[in-house]
DNA sequence: CCAATGTAGCTCAGCGCTAAGCTATCCCGG
DNA sequence: CCGGGATAGCTTAGCGCTGAGCTACATTGG
């Protein structure tokens, strides 16, 4: 089974090179997650904090305290939902949908130098076999 | 780029399961791994705390509290060095190598579950392709 | 031979996460 | 209409890791 050892020391190798991108930008990787997930969400760009602890698979404690320093800089809002007293909406205020914009393109030129050794079918089969195990393992949003 | 990402949720969906069947043992991923890395080291399955710092990626720190814990549950041995006055050898106690010895079957049969879904030729493209992106990456390890 | 540089291992403060538990709210079935 | 289970979010203690810094020992080059 040399697949999930490689996977794990991978995953190692390419998050410390990802939090070097965030800390250019005086982000680190939890709040890069919290900011960019909900750049990507449909406009205008409002989630829940049970939304973002499903994407981020972590706990909604961890959620919470993301929320707090992210709000703390004034990169997000918290707001009450109008349409569930439990809940709670979040948004990107101009600073955060700022802050995102300039580090998605180094994001996003930082994975494609990891993945430079690939060509492109390879990268097809590599994606297609982590969407199937992440189905087989019952992954919801596997995107 | 739906590589990097479906790479960092099934590693945390793996080293979820993991954590489970570890649980099973009285073990925790960190205590596993440098068992396991012991035992799969040539005999007399001795090895230094900056091997088994190269073998986890972790920090020099983290591998000295990981051999204190269990040092302290008399799982491993420490032993200062015959041929280099800076370096320890660290080995197995008898019970340390009867628990990993226990616990590696569970592992492994973890690991088939988890691959379940994939069929053998698919299982040799996948791990030839994490391999080329771990050489790729300078990965000196990358067995 | 020794000064300079590198390597090995340890210490510790700070950090983010989990796990467990809490309150408040929602919603379903009887 | 209401009791009970589910869901949302927050709190907090405890944990393992990092990053910076330290000492001791090893190695290399002049």
């Amino acid at each position: 089974m040399a697949i999930l050892g490689r996977l794990s020391r991978l995953q190692q190798l390419v998050s410390t090179e990802q939090k070097r991108t965030f800390a250019a930008h005086g982000l680190d990787a939890p709040s890069f997650d919290v900011l960019a997930t909900l750049r990507r969400s449909d406009p205008p760009h409002l989630l829940t904090p049970a939304e973002l602890m499903r994407s981020a698979m972590v706990t909604s404690g961890a959620i919470t305290q993301r929320l707090d320093r992210l709000e703390g800089r004034g990169l997000v809002t918290r707001a009450p939902s109008e349409s569930d007293g439990r809940s709670v909406v979040v948004g990107l205020t101009d600073e955060g949908r700022a802050l995102i914009d300039r580090a998605l393109p180094d994001h996003l030129a930082t994975e494609e130098r990891l993945l430079g050794a690939l060509t492109r079918p390879e990268r097809d089969a590599l994606a297609g076999a982590l969407r199937g195990l992440l189905e087989s393992l019952g992954d919801a949003e596997a995107r």
